[in-house]
RNA sequence: GCCGAAGUGGUGGAACUGGUAGACGCGCUGGACUCAAAAUCCAGUGGCCGCAAGGCCGUGAGGGUUCGAGUCCCUCCUUCGGCACCA
């Protein structure tokens, strides 16, 4: 017998697919369209096996897209500024561009050995001047929209990365930055930011789209939205006053007293002489923590009194007011009205500094005595004037009436969402289209200036600064309003930016009056399936909703939402089930596999290990199954069969393996279930060889089921299928196939194997036709040995007959 | 602490809307082929008892609902992911 030679099968189809551009793509109103893309790869220099788990299953579904009648777009391209290239130039002197164009070389070869169906016409490399002067210039229509806007404020940096980084870039309860793990510090620096927090409650909308659970609640959970009433609070003997936001206006009765955040502007204004020193200590002491200090939950809560009491809007008691850093300056108004008795943060407060904890919210069954902890859920109003005795929630309501009509508040959606910050200080990211002029202030450069590029010759140590600052050459620049000696922001664009809209460039990477060709939007648009890992869920899957929201709003797409399917595929874990990694020197190299195996083998096995969305452990002996259900495919397909003296029969339970193979395999790919797909595909194969050898080889079952098999193969194994088609004699080319359909009446199976129960445990089994009535079945399971043996000749108390399943029978 | 996902043989994993737990693969055992090996093919393979027929136990733990629970409900345990003074 012969195997299946992968190398030559590889070299011949790759070679005949370049020449006859099988794969291009090109709009056809004839053919529904189906736009599939997969999470474009950063220029790291080295395809990882993840790459192979992210792109192959994804290329699979297109595949089969296509088979099923589909015009299906299937790009790829790079994600290609950031930081990585900046420091192997440092390392290795050499300069980013260069480092980063021969990676993308090194990485197209290697997708291009995966036999994936990408249209390599549509390529978009975002580090590319035709690329990014598009990003120059959708940040030009945020600015004009007023979405940009630059600011300065406390922003995340970096230490290690040396730039700043986006609330969303900065993870876990140690606040590390989500590139190189390193702990944020805190800065205050003027940056751009892109007005994300404008679209907060359209991106917590999920109607229009079929993303995971999973994404949509960690979208939900990081937008934060939450609904209270914001009123004013007034300083005694004072003019000031300042605004509280609460989500529990039904507690008011219960303020005893109020607290600033330390960098609140009014702390300065009302502490009184004699708190002047204590308060200005505390400040101090809050602004020299660390951000994990400052927001540790483990911290005792403390704080000072500024010696000033707000006036309580309904009682018009004085509460006194502190300063205390567990109250944020970042989120609300920075100020709060404090309920002890309700709210666990101000309870632990007033405990420790002795200030009455009335209770205003009465849990059901109250005995009147003070609490041990605070009470933070739903009673009746006590205590609480003209809401006594109303339940809290309708006293939500009331109380938040009542502020309205004094003048003094109202009611206030919150968000935790921030605005994203973009500035970057390093080199090798886009540059932000923008000239400070001292007499015009912030211009934009005009559209027809752009791009904006990139100077080949900066300087780009790690100092801290941007690189581009210290390019004179760069730098200075005239004033395009009043023409002027101006400079140029010397900040560059958080690469996100660049994966926020690249499913747009994608359509028309050459195009050169616009983002995008229209017309190839207007057939495309929008992503019908988009694949990719769960770490960017609130990201770039955020950012990139953000930007079409804004698009379609500057009337640039048409579109409420980019993507309208999307599945997350999890991860390959090495062979010691931990994370790969260099250093733990379990990475698994998909070049060498595929020297080893061939291509579709590394593919087969990827698809059959697990569940896509739920990755698994990489096992190299496992792998050898993949190479051996090929080899064996392909003997059963090509090698005649030994001389036998049996008789091949009618065919029909072979029909019938095939038409079942056919709906599973369909209904399996439909729903990204890749490994039972698999499964099903070998266990046709242990079937097509039990037919074989019973000399149904060449009858027309046999035939269909051939061909059946090679075209149910096509989208996996694209090589191998490609091969065994043409030895089979079939037209160029296998993937130009319709995708076959199962007759129901073929898969139908002749007999079910028919389990008795009696109470619930399995005594008998026996062989039914589908088509035996539910009396049939009940008196064929009564008549078993077994069952009669078991039954000892009592009555049944009830017979449960599931049709097509089982019998229970209860004694 | 809050939110979410998951715990199934030696192993990766199957199991439709509650209906034969362990599909398919890997590994292992035995056999065929071979001088021998590899490859391939055939048979077996959750545990325990039994010559067999068959029986008992079994999906993280313990309860419950049901004729019937891996699947539904309650209470725990463990692992992973996200959030965490957000008022």
């Amino acid at each position: 017998m012969s195997d299946y030679d992968f190398k030559s099968a590889e070299d011949k189809w790759q070679t005949r697919w370049t020449e006859s551009d099988i794969y291009r793509s090109v709009i056809d109103k004839s053919k529904p369209k189906h736009y599939a893309v997969t999470m474009l790869p950063y220029t790291s220099g080295d395809l990882h096996i993840g790459h192979w788990y992210a792109m192959a299953p994804s290329d699979v579904r297109a595949r089969w897209m296509r088979m099923r009648g589909y015009n299906v777009l299937f790009p790829i391209g790079f994600d290609a500024f950031g930081l990585p290239a900046e420091n192997a130039a440092i390392q290795r002197n050499i300069h980013p561009a260069s480092w980063t164009y021969k990676n993308v070389d090194t990485m197209r070869r290697q997708i291009q050995s995966m036999g994936a169906m990408f249209d390599w016409k549509r390529e978009a490399v975002t580090c590319a001047p035709e690329y990014y002067r598009w990003s120059q210039w959708l940040f030009l229509q945020f600015y004009k929209n007023e979405l940009a806007y630059k600011q300065l404020s406390p922003v995340d940096w970096c230490p290690q990365c040396n730039t700043t980084l986006a609330r969303e870039q900065v993870w876990g309860e140690d606040r590390h930055c989500e590139r190189c793990n390193t702990p944020v510090i805190k800065k205050d620096l003027n940056q751009w930011y892109l007005r994300i927090t404008d679209y907060a409650e359209e991106l917590l909308d999920f109607s229009r789209i079929e993303w995971p659970d999973r994404v949509q609640a960690m979208q939900t959970n990081w937008i934060g939205r939450s609904e209270g009433v914001e009123f004013e609070m007034q300083v005694a003997g004072h003019e000031d006053s300042f605004r509280v936001f609460t989500t529990r206006p039904d507690t008011i009765f219960g303020v005893t007293f109020a607290v600033l955040a330390p960098e609140h502007g009014l702390v300065d204004t009302i502490t009184t002489e004699s708190q002047k020193a204590e308060v200005e200590a505390y400040r101090e002491a809050a602004s020299r923590q660390t951000e994990i200090e400052r927001l540790s939950t483990e911290k005792e809560r403390d704080g000072v009194f500024t010696g000033a009491h707000a006036v309580h809007p309904f009682t018009g008691e004085g509460v006194p007011i502190y300063v205390a850093d567990y109250v944020l300056t970042t989120y609300g108004t920075g100020a709060i009205m404090a309920v002890p008795a309700h709210d666990d943060r101000d309870f632990d407060f007033a405990t420790r500094y002795g200030i009455h904890i009335p209770v205003v919210i009465a849990p059901e069954g109250w005995d009147g005595k003070p609490l041990e902890t605070a009470y933070i859920g739903q009673g009746t109003m006590v205590n609480s004037g003209e809401f006594d005795g109303l339940s809290s929630k309708a006293g939500w309501g009331a109380v938040a009436d009542r502020l309205q009509e004094k003048g003094i508040g109202e009611k206030r959606t919150n968000y935790r969402l921030r605005d994203w910050l973009i500035s970057r200080q390093r080199y090798w990211g886009c540059p932000i289209p923008m000239i400070e002029c001292p007499s015009c202030g912030l211009v934009a450069v005009p559209e027809e200036d752009l791009p904006v590029l990139l100077p080949s010759d900066a300087e780009f140590l790690p100092t801290g600064e941007s690189p581009l600052k210290l390019h004179e050459g760069f730098r200075n620049v005239a004033c395009p309003a009043c023409g002027e000696p101006g400079t140029r922001e010397t900040d560059t664009m958080d690469t996100f930016i660049c994966s926020s809209w690249y499913q747009y460039r994608y359509l028309s990477p050459d195009f050169d009056s616009g983002p995008f060709d229209t017309e190839e939007g207007d057939y495309w648009l929008p992503v019908d399936q988009y694949t990719g890992g769960i770490e960017h869920a609130t990201m770039h899957l955020l950012y990139t909703r953000f930007f079409t929201k804004a698009m379609r709003d500057m009337g640039l797409v048409e579109d409420d939402e980019p993507m309208l399917s999307l599945f997350n595929q999890g991860i390959i874990l090495g062979e010691d089930s931990e994370k790969m990694s260099k250093s733990r020197g379990n990475v698994v190299s998909p070049d060498e596999l595929v020297g080893d195996y061939g291509t579709d083998a590394v593919r087969l096995y990827l698809m059959f290990i697990s569940r896509w969305d739920q990755g698994a452990p990489w096992n190299s002996a496992s792998m050898e199954g993949a190479p051996r259900f090929l080899n064996k495919t392909w003997g059963l397909l090509i090698d005649p069969p030994e001389a036998t003296d049996k008789d091949g029969g009618d065919g029909q339970e072979l029909r019938r393996l095939t038409h079942q193979t056919i709906r599973k395999v369909t209904e399996d790919i439909d729903t990204f279930s890749f490994n039972t797909a698999v499964a099903a595909l070998m266990t046709f194969a242990n079937g097509l060889q039990k037919a074989k050898s019973d000399a149904c080889f060449g009858t027309e079952a046999w035939e269909e089921a051939r061909r059946t098999m090679i075209l149910l193969l096509a989208p996996m194994t694209p090589f191998f299928a490609e091969e065994l088609w043409e030895q089979g004699g079939g037209d160029y080319s296998v993937h130009d196939q319709a995708w076959p359909e199962w007759d129901p009446e073929l898969a139908r199976p002749s007999t079910i194997e028919m389990p008795v129960q009696i109470n619930g445990r399995v005594r008998a089994k026996f062989e039914v036709s589908p088509d035996a009535t539910q009396e049939e079945v009940e008196q064929l399971a009564l008549e078993q040995d077994n069952v009669k043996r078991h039954l000892e000749g009592a009555n049944p108390k009830k017979v449960i007959v599931v049709p097509n399943r089982l019998v229970n029978i209860v004694v």
